[in-house]
DNA sequence: GTGCTGACTGCAG
DNA sequence: ACTGCAGCCAGCA
């Protein structure tokens, strides 16, 4: 087998494009299913370039704690949050409510 | 080649 | 219950 031409970035991109509309992941849980429970922060890195990838629903991707520490690298930090509640999801103080609601784990829908 | 950064997570106090 | 620190690895200067 040839080596993955692949950067690890394809890798979260794609995992991140099969996120559900109206569901939230987190950092972890994509990096656990790439086998990089790890680096979740590379997830979130990663997900630096998706800013270029309109097909990436970057801000269905948050922290662990349900927290949108990621809405300052959207265009604007406001738009993180609007985009989620055009999902219908509720969201104050920056954090999601009923998070572990809308959580979605690619280890339990995709499971390898 | 070496070093720093970072959209995180888990454990310890 | 909350806060703080260390680990982790890919990408870029």
């Amino acid at each position: 087998m040839q080596e993955k031409t692949y950067t690890f970035y394809q890798d979260v991109y794609d995992v991140a494009r099969q996120i559900p509309k109206g569901r939230v992941t987190s950092y972890g849980a994509i990096a656990k299913y790439l086998g990089m429970a790890r680096s979740s922060r590379m997830v979130g890195y990663a997900m630096n370039g998706a800013h270029s990838m309109v097909d990436i629903p970057a801000h269905r991707v948050v922290n662990r704690n349900g927290l949108l520490t990621g809405k300052h690298h959207f265009e604007t930090p406001f738009r993180m949050q609007e985009l989620l509640e055009q999902e219908n999801i509720k969201v104050e103080e920056d954090q999601i409510i009923d998070f572990k609601e809308l959580y979605w784990d690619p280890l339990v829908e995709l499971k390898l």
